[in-house]
DNA sequence: TGCTATAAATGGAACGTTCCAATAAATCAA
DNA sequence: TTGATTTATTGGAACGTTCCATTTATAGCA
């Protein structure tokens, strides 16, 4: 076993003949010390096996280079797609992003939180669990450490929201589908505690509206945000009298589950039922059948979410505007035409 | 804006009328102080909205309660489950893990590695990054913070590795395709860099020579462990002169790619090719057809991680045995027998 | 009453850094 | 040479905790 005791700023200190302020001051690549006496010093913290003690540093220097990433389920691969890209503009800004799961429980992110406050993060971007309360951030917000939302909000509160224009996205999709020539459309999962259930929903009718697709004729299914909940959103779906003829669903989870299904009945996706879903993630693309769906630029907006926070702690803030990414509609092979319909658009 | 200067343990004193040792003992849970006084500091504590600083008290204890987990692709499925596992028994121990991301890159490890360490982590769990080099963690180890390996191992590192039994998953897997009539199985993914895959191709090979598959039937495809390197190996092995009618995946990522490579040749996993993944995510249950894998048993693999770490920081060593985690083939749809063979057994 | 034993609360040193103010050494101007 | 200026280096206080050794208050017992 090596050292006893961990090194400290004195032990090197000692072992190179000068003093510790000169040390500290090689540790920050002060250019106040001679050359020569830097190498010294660098060359005896790599003898006594030194780390730095980030802790008793931040005991002075009021703010430290880790930022918290709290996030709701990690097991959703959207997620990791967001995180990558923060992880991009953190790293070459110093910064390092410690990630939490709460695994969409209000409880567990409510402890997560506190460790990471005790531990001096610089700041916090979250994606709320779901049924996390309005207060929930209260304490964070007083402490002055800047937060960002993304992907999802709280009701009323005032932190800054950095996410995908659901709206207008799911507009667009809905869109796509009736133009299609599909006149009984249907959208599949999420549930209504979710601000970005009501965002998309809202898109949904609003297409509906406007191109003129009477309330009797829409069907709505609420249900889990998983594989499993799509599957049975279709099964409640085709259980109908007049089951619909296609699907937006609340994200692609959902639709490879509403696929799943759809084939388990030896039915096929974009021939016999049309599915759209959101979020475009990597799996759409190599789906067979390809997803059509709304790609929002998840990477993108990771960074977005990354370069907000750096400027937040950077101003000292607790302010910042909201970020609402553009969306765009990928169309793939789950989306065929209404093959009842003789409206069908050829392309 | 709230409290300018954040509030210390001084600050809760003064309010209460006690003297800071005496918060610094309810802050710790000491049943010394009398009931009354405790709850009138605790009173405090919300009034003046403290938040613990663990840097501080770190300087003084020793030993942290956080861990870190380091982690090579934070993109798979596998690993957020692997994840989750630990976090549940690390919560229950009241230790925080954080989680960073090293996407498979040795440098960008090196970097979190020593964030981890200079924020005191009182144990590291790590699924090294691919070309990891061996000295990457001396310097931990001279530290004293003890390390476990998951799922991966280094070459000729003594340090503890949680892994699943690699070698009897693909001899159970092998057995079973060649059980079920396939003459000409093949291996698809993975490359020689890394010593799961040496594991996992070494159990293909001793199942073929036990069962009498000589080496000119047998077909090797490295590739990519994703989606994409399966549809690439599959490709591969179906352009060869004697294509192979199995194939057992590195890991069920490559099965999917595969099998989806399959289907956009009209081909069906289980009648036309039989397919076997390798870890049984979440996904290869409800995949359709139903994805045939070996089972490791992600979450108690995680658990049991994250057992071996507290004992270790407990047991305040570095060592620790092994843990080579028991496995089992869950046989669904994709295996069929092979369709040319009148060997298929029944069942 | 005085004495000890127990319970409750406290002061102060220590932990490993940073950073200000001060010193020491080297250089320059006259 | 002397003083002023610049360049390198340094001592010491401070940061917010913990924990040991004390002190003070309370109770118990003869």
């Amino acid at each position: 076993m090596a050292s006893r005791a961990k090194a400290t700023i004195l032990d090197i200190a000692r072992e190179a003949g000068v003093s510790k302020s000169t040390v500290s001051l090689v540790l920050q690549g002060s250019g106040l010390i001679r050359p020569e006496t830097a190498t010294r010093v660098r060359k005896a913290i790599e003898d006594v096996g030194y780390v730095y003690n980030r802790g008793a540093a931040n005991l002075r220097k009021a703010h430290s280079n880790v930022i918290g990433m709290v996030i709701n389920d990690l097991t959703n691969p959207f997620f990791a797609e967001l995180a990558v890209g923060m992880e991009r503009v953190f790293q070459a800004a110093g910064v390092v992003p410690f990630i939490a799961n709460t695994a969409e429980n209000p409880v567990r992110q409510e402890e997560v939180l506190k460790s990471l406050m005790e531990q001096g993060v610089a700041g916090l971007i979250v994606s709320p669990a779901r049924g996390t309360t309005p207060g929930a951030f209260r304490r964070i917000e007083a402490a002055g450490v800047p937060i960002a939302f993304t992907m999802r909000r709280l009701p009323e509160s005032r932190i800054p929201v950095i996410a995908p224009d659901n709206h207008r996205g799911a507009v667009l999709a809905t869109e796509h589908l009736i133009r299609r020539g599909h006149r009984r459309p249907a959208f599949f999962g999420g549930s209504s505690d979710l601000v970005v259930y009501h965002q998309r929903l809202g898109g949904f009718l609003t297409a509906c509206e406007t191109l003129g697709i009477p309330a009797s004729d829409r069907l709505i299914v609420e249900g889990e945000t998983s594989r499993k909940g799509g599957m049975a959103c279709l099964e409640t779906a085709l259980a109908t009298t007049q089951p619909p003829t296609a699907a937006l669903c609340f994200n692609d989870a959902v639709a490879f589950g509403a696929m799943l299904a759809l084939r388990k009945r030896g039915l096929e996706a974009g021939t016999d039922f049309a599915v759209v879903g959101f979020d475009d993630v990597a799996e759409a693309e190599h789906y067979s059948p390809a997803l059509t769906s709304v790609a929002v630029d998840t990477a993108g907006l990771g960074e977005r979410a990354a370069h907000v926070m750096l400027k937040m702690i950077q101003s000292r803030t607790t302010r910042a505007e909201d970020h609402i990414g553009a969306v765009s509609l990928v169309v793939r092979e789950s989306s065929g035409p209404d093959r009842n319909s003789q409206l069908g658009d050829a392309a």
